[in-house]
RNA sequence: GGGCCGGUAGUUCAGUGGAAGAAUGCCGCCCUCGCACGGCGGAGGUCCCGGGUUCAAAUCCCGGCCGGUCCA
């Protein structure tokens, strides 16, 4: 952390209201407070909480709360905006929402974008997940939802909003005037922060023990461990919603403030009592202290609870950790119905993993509660709770029971298995530390259960406290920041000098249906090429790039391929450019163009189709058209059924033959935002600040680079190929539109001629013919069968008079067939029935003889010894253990020789 | 995306280089007035795929595919 500069922290305001400038005599920051008594800054841990003797207006809700905020602020010239999904499309480095700031990266806090509004008012929930472990513990300290209410400044070189002074100035008026807290109880802690690359100083604002808003002043940018001023500074605050209900509720815990009588249905249905008031309002003294991660902190913590109620420690105990698995529950199933209300679909990669490591943790819990109570009942109990603040809950209702329903059975497929692996571990006596990981690591059982398992068998399992921890250190640093892809194939010096020249002027949005072109020949690399402007769609936006032809001082050059950087299209010649003319002259391959604009246009109309039948948590996660195809990739729970495929197939063609309009737009982002939501964003987020729109009516309206047909109807068919899972979560469908319609079908005509060619049958008949074929088999099968079983009596009668040499009886056959696993069969028979027998079976191939042998039960001789005393003999190679052997002898060699040999060894 | 675990009969799985197995389910018969139980018999296999090592690979090695799981 950098040194903090004191004049970052001394305003105006403090000077004319008397502040004092106070140093905290545990934590030693620094403070700005009007009460002469404080000699803390007022900020667990170094105080205890106390908020609830401090006066204020009367509880309010949590939407109390956040109206209150967004009212006050609105009154004070902010707009209000919206608040984003918590899962954040719009970033390609971050999977969560996690404050309200992450809404207007990078685009707004990078100058590229205007803001929505200047200051603008927001209250945005946010989901971190660092601390899911001390959920519930802490009784409210820790949460993995919290609304963030923020209002922002964005204050550019050339237009000024506002900055520190009005800012605290701000603070001091809500929490004094709106929650009527005493002024002389209100602490500004100097402080720095830092996140996602940028920096600043602020003051974080605590009242009894409860820090209740962060004011942060951004206008760093962190740059190899230096600080370099920013010339776009912004006001970046976050007040706790949360905290503001529980401070003005004054009740024992967080979680009665937040969630109300949800809390009290929660302890009716999963039979958990309330503690006794003593207790919780004890813990709430204490809590603040609390460092749940230390053992030695959470021990005291109920000791200090025993102590100064009268209840033994063990009841305490008992009380409060069955209180935090409750609260944790409340927490998690609050956060599983908002990331799945925004579309996370559960899987094992990404946001996917995320919402999925939540839902287990709230099934862990629940299990150590009761039994037989559904997760997806409390999640929906979360939705009829905040269903009304947030409308996404009740419009995806079904989809986040359905997909919950659908967790809790692979969870509990996943403990089946790990209790089987439990009880096998068992039988040995004990579990190691080791057996506990790996359960943990590759099985996903946790060790809790494991635990309560060895517990049946009076096994007892130590778990160590820092479990986790060590889990943790066996795998490499979080992927909690996403990739970032893209990259084009051009090599290195291409792209550099691809960039030294202006943007291209895009001919083919302007008319996607032209077909060549004149441009003038801005500069030439070998065979890349660039022009002021091109009808060659580069590849890019999933959609391939054209091909076609060029001619440059008369001279005619094939176009193969065509890449983007930046905003400049390079095109690459199959052969070098000998001159150099100004003019050119360009055509595309306007049949391989249809068909890609076919399929990207299909690629839209499917989304829709897709989002209708599945569900609006369907988004797209990855995309591919070519002229032959299209590909789109969707996140999704399960395979669709072959119901679902065909009503997809069948909404889709209803759409075409309607021939509805498909406009092409340039909108204001922010406008487009507003109008059409981030489901704009399938294909990625575009960094500008006005955006091409593909809108196909009353259907579907994505932000897209591509060539896109102008009317539905042009698409001329559309029939899905292929449906697969290609992983947890995410479902592939393949398709084919307009003229490769038919060809498709042509392929499987094709096939099915071939196979009626096979078979031998006319056309038409192929079934038939198939059918009649397998019985026929299943006839020869049987036949071969009992041929067989006829050869194999002749055999057994012809071992009668084979020769006894020291008492076994010594043979050797040559089977019907060159079948090692027919004669290993034989050979079995035979020696189960004849305990004295010692057979071989010849087979003779590429002038190899190839001998198995066998024995039965009263045979004393060791034939892998046998077999090695025949191939020394014979130049051959064998082996074997005890009554079966086998080896190869190069050339030929026969029975009688075979004989006497063994009858030698013997 | 990375680590770890797995893929054998319809299902659950055993099988550490030497003749592919168990349980369960399925079919038939016996027992019974009938059912359940029990008894006897039977069908059921690309040991995920492809290479390699070996006289011999489900087993060992390499590559791939699929599934599970974890990722402060």
């Amino acid at each position: 952390m950098v040194r903090l500069n004191p004049e970052d922290y001394r305003l105006e305001f403090f000077k004319e209201n008397g502040f004092q400038r106070k140093k905290c005599k545990i934590g030693k920051e620094d403070f700005w407070t009007l009460n002469q008594d404080f000699d803390t800054c007022q900020d667990a841990p170094d105080t205890e909480y106390w908020f609830d003797k401090i006066s204020s207006i009367d509880g309010l809700s949590v939407r109390e709360a956040r109206e209150k905020f967004i009212k006050f602020f609105e009154k004070n010239g902010h707009t209000p905006i919206k608040p984003r999904p918590v899962v954040a499309r719009w970033r390609e480095d971050l999977y969560l929402t996690i404050a309200s700031i992450v809404d207007f990266q990078p685009h707004v806090t990078s100058g590229l974008v205007p803001p929505p509004a200047n200051p603008l008012v927001i209250s945005q929930p946010s989901i971190r997940l660092e601390d899911i472990d001390n959920v519930g513990l802490t009784i409210g300290r820790h949460l993995t939802t919290f609304e963030m209410a923020a209002h922002h400044a964005f204050n550019y070189p050339d237009k000024k909003v506002y900055w520190k002074e009005e800012t605290v100035r701000y603070a001091y008026e809500f929490f004094t005037k709106e929650l009527k807290i005493p002024g002389d109880l209100l602490v500004f802690k100097e402080s720095w922060w830092e996140g996602g690359g940028n920096a600043g100083p602020c003051f974080e604002v605590t009242v009894g023990g409860l820090e209740l808003a962060t004011l942060v002043f951004m206008m760093y940018k962190i740059d190899n461990g230096n600080y370099v001023e920013l010339p776009l500074k912004i006001v970046d605050t976050g007040y706790g919603v949360e905290r503001m209900a529980w401070f003005t509720q004054k009740t024992p815990t967080a979680f009665k403030a937040i969630f109300g009588d949800t809390l009290d249905e929660y302890r009716k249905i999963l039979g958990v009592k309330q503690p006794p008031e003593k207790i919780l309002w004890e813990a709430f003294r204490a809590a603040g202290r609390l460092e749940p991660e230390n053992p030695e902190s959470v021990k005291e913590f109920y000791e200090r609870i025993s102590k100064n109620t009268g209840f033994t420690f063990d009841e305490v105990k008992n009380y409060m950790e069955l209180d935090a698995r409750l609260y944790s529950l409340l927490d998690h199933s609050r956060t599983i119905s908002l990331m799945l209300g925004d579309g996370i679909v559960p899987s094992n990669t990404g946001e996917g993993y995320l919402a999925r490591l939540v839902i287990r943790r709230a099934l862990k819990q629940l299990m150590f509660i009761k039994e037989n109570v559904s997760l997806a009942d409390l999640v929906d109990m979360q939705i009829k709770l905040w269903g009304r603040d947030f409308p996404q809950l009740i419009d995806n209702r079904s989809y986040i029971i359905d997909a919950i329903i659908d967790e809790e059975k692979k969870f509990k497929e996943t403990l089946n298995r790990g209790i089987k692996l439990t009880s096998k571990s068992l039988k040995s006596g004990s579990i190691s530390l080791d057996d506990l990981i790996k359960f943990y690591d590759s099985y996903g059982i946790p060790p809790e259960i494991i635990a309560s398992e060895a517990k049946k068998n009076n096994i007892n399992v130590e778990i160590p406290i820092n479990f986790y921890s060590i889990i943790a250190s066996r795998h490499k640093a979080p992927s909690t920041v996403r990739k970032i892809e893209e990259k084009s194939g051009l090599p290195d010096e291409i792209v550099s000098w691809t960039r030294t020249f202006k943007q291209t002027n895009l001919l083919f949005h302007q008319n996607p249906y032209a077909k060549s072109f004149t441009a003038k020949l801005l500069g030439v690399k070998g065979k890349y090429f660039i022009l002021d402007s091109t009808l060659f769609y580069p590849t890019g936006g999933g959609q391939i790039n054209d091909m076609g032809r060029v001619s440059i001082c008369n001279k005619e050059y094939k176009v193969i391929d065509v890449e983007k950087v930046d905003n400049v299209v390079v095109h690459k010649a199959d052969k070098e450019i000998e001159d150099i003319c100004e003019d050119v002259y360009g055509e595309i391959d306007w049949i391989r163009r249809y068909r890609l604009m076919r399929h990207h246009t299909g690629t839209h109309l499917l989304m829709g189709a897709l989002r209708r039948v599945l569900g609006d948590h369907v988004w797209q996660a990855g995309a591919e058209k070519t002229p032959e195809k299209g590909r789109l990739d969707v996140t999704h729970y399960k395979l669709p059924s072959k119901e679902e495929i065909n009503e997809i197939e069948r909404l889709a063609n209803k759409v075409i033959d309607e021939r509805r309009p498909i406009n092409h737009l340039y909108m204001n982002r922010t406008d487009a935002e507003n109008k059409y939501g981030f489901r704009l964003y399938q294909g990625g987020v575009p960094m500008t600040p006005t955006i091409r729109v593909i809108d196909i009516e009353n259907w579907d309206t994505q932000a897209c680079f591509g060539t896109h047909l102008t009317n539905t109807g042009e698409i001329g068919g559309l029939k899905i190929t292929k449906v697969e899972k290609i992983q947890d979560g995410i479902i592939r469908f393949e398709f084919v539109a307009g003229t490769r319609v038919p060809e498709e079908m042509e392929k499987e005509e094709d096939k099915i001629e071939e196979i009626g060619k096979i078979l031998g049958s006319k056309q038409g008949e192929e079934l038939q013919r198939a059918k009649a074929l397998k019985e026929e088999n299943e006839e020869l099968n049987n036949k071969i069968k009992s041929y067989r079983k006829m050869w194999e009596e002749g055999v057994e009668n012809s071992i009668n008079n084979a020769p006894i040499i020291k008492n076994v009886k010594i043979a050797f056959i040559k089977p019907l067939e060159n079948d090692i696993s027919y004669a290993r069969e034989i050979l079995k028979k035979l020696t189960s029935k004849n305990d004295n027998l010692l057979i071989g079976v010849i087979l003779e191939y590429d002038n190899k003889t190839q001998i198995e042998i066998a024995s039965g039960k009263n045979v004393k001789i060791d034939l892998g010894e046998l077999s090695k005393a025949i191939s020394n003999r014979f130049n051959g190679s064998g082996g074997g253990k005890g009554s079966y052997a086998s080896l190869i002898i190069n050339g030929k060699i026969s029975e009688e020789k075979l004989l006497s040999t063994i009858k030698e060894l013997l």
